[in-house]
DNA sequence: CCATCTTTGTGCACGCGTTCACAAAGACAT
DNA sequence: ATGTCTTTGTGAACGCGTGCACAAAGATGG
């Protein structure tokens, strides 16, 4: 499992912090979109306000990259997106795998924000042999007896699982024996990988009981709040939960 | 009132740390898999290798909601499956609508995890004037024009948004102004909303490409490695990049 | 060339979350 | 009862991430 105790204090020396890699994609995103206007600079407030995080931290992530900026102008938005671009290793081409393709391997297979940003399906795999041929989205499913072959044929590095819970943790030894080193998992379970193997998980189910928490403390104040109010410090703000940010994923079965 | 003082800080007095509330489902999960096979008791080692955590995190997190264990035995896991679920709030039924029933929106409508832990899916809607009628998961889609009635009828106070980009914040706004306070955005995009309405995201396309910079920076390490020990700052080495944990979500697309 | 104004880059402090390590609590055997 | 052994619950230390606040850098105008 991940946590090889070894090494050092997390990500060090040249390193970036997890959290700010987990928000390039979304300056990637806005700069993008501001490209595509053929704005040619930015500001670190108007651009952190289209991301929709603060503006100090925007530049405190930046300033991990580099002095991209130009004090009293701002951010040349070409450059950046290149920079960032760069960064995410966005410049090369990614072979991604799907395995399983059910209603949710379906649907990812059909996003469009895969060609859109250096990744490409390079296959789509099921269990299935009645799915074996048939196209989806336009690529032909094939059956998982030749996922090694699948892999290494293509150089495939990154995977995404959409299979029932009880078959992620089969594919994802065979996936990792075959050579794939990043997993995008969409299987509610719990993934055990080798140190060194990559593991994301996206859980609608997790989301969704975390919403409840907060839906469910929520319900709980109002009832306190219409009980007597505190005039004054009804100001709760606060803790108006962000939810965005800062926090972990959650996992979606099939 | 209640709780004096109350609130402020954040997550506060009574309060359960975010980090930890975005655990629970978790251990709920592996808890409930226990309970179906009989297990009476569990230690916080097993548990905590069931979820894939820190055996400590795991205790520290429960104690948090209380002393459920028993010094030299472990915990007992019907208990447990039972005061975390209320914690959560899964006690109870929550009414959730689906908005967007594209591929993914379909997906979701058709996962099974919904029903098993309090979520009901209380309506599909859909902008397309085709949709409308036609069943998904044994659900017909209803078409958007009808969105605040079906909100407000069914008492939901959860939405979950697949639409294109595009469409997205208007929905969210809708969705709002009708009473949902918890929304789930699958849409690639900063919904920006007003206090007290939680957002969480699930981003395909952001998990991706935090997934390729660490490749990129293992397939980089690997060069330098192989490299016949790069003198000074070859010691690259660290951040074995954990993943698994400690993150963001991202968003996805239709 | 100097003054002013804008915006970056960052030092610093603070708080949350993680982990260690251990005392206290209880089960169980004798 | 008493002792031993297991496992919890938590005090304390530490590190990461966030946000403030400001000095430095550069643009712009006179």
């Amino acid at each position: 499992m991940a946590t090889g105790r070894t090494h050092r204090p997390a990500t060090r020396s040249r390193g970036i912090p997890e959290a700010t890699v987990a928000r390039l994609p979304l300056y990637l995103r806005a700069l993008t979109a501001l490209s595509e206007r053929s704005v040619p600079t930015v500001s670190s407030e108007e651009l952190a306000a289209a991301a929709g995080v603060n503006s100090a931290k925007l530049r405190k992530d930046f300033s991990y990259l580099g002095s991209y900026g130009t004090r009293g102008v701002g951010y040349d938005v070409e450059y950046l997106v290149y920079q960032i671009s760069r960064e995410l290793g966005l410049t090369q081409d990614w072979p991604v795998v799907i395995v399983g393709i059910g209603n949710l391997g379906a649907a990812l297979a059909n996003y469009g924000g895969f060609a859109s940003r250096g990744f490409r399906v390079a296959a789509l795999i099921d269990a299935d042999p009645a799915m074996a041929g048939k196209p989806v989205a336009g690529i032909p499913v094939q059956h998982s007896d030749d996922l090694e072959k699948i892999i290494q044929d293509n150089g495939v590095s990154i995977g995404v699982i959409a299979t029932p819970a009880g078959a992620a943790q089969a594919v994802c030894e065979r996936l990792v024996a075959a050579g794939v080193t990043s997993i995008l998992n969409f299987a509610p379970t719990v993934l055990s990988v080798p140190d060194g193997v990559d593991v994301r998980k996206v859980d609608l189910s997790i989301e969704l009981q975390i919403l409840a928490f907060h839906e469910q403390r929520k319900a709980g104040e109002e009832a306190a709040a219409s009980d007597g109010g505190a005039p004054t410090a009804a100001a709760r703000s606060d803790s108006a939960d962000q939810g965005p940010d800062g926090d972990m994923p959650a996992v979606m079965p099939a």
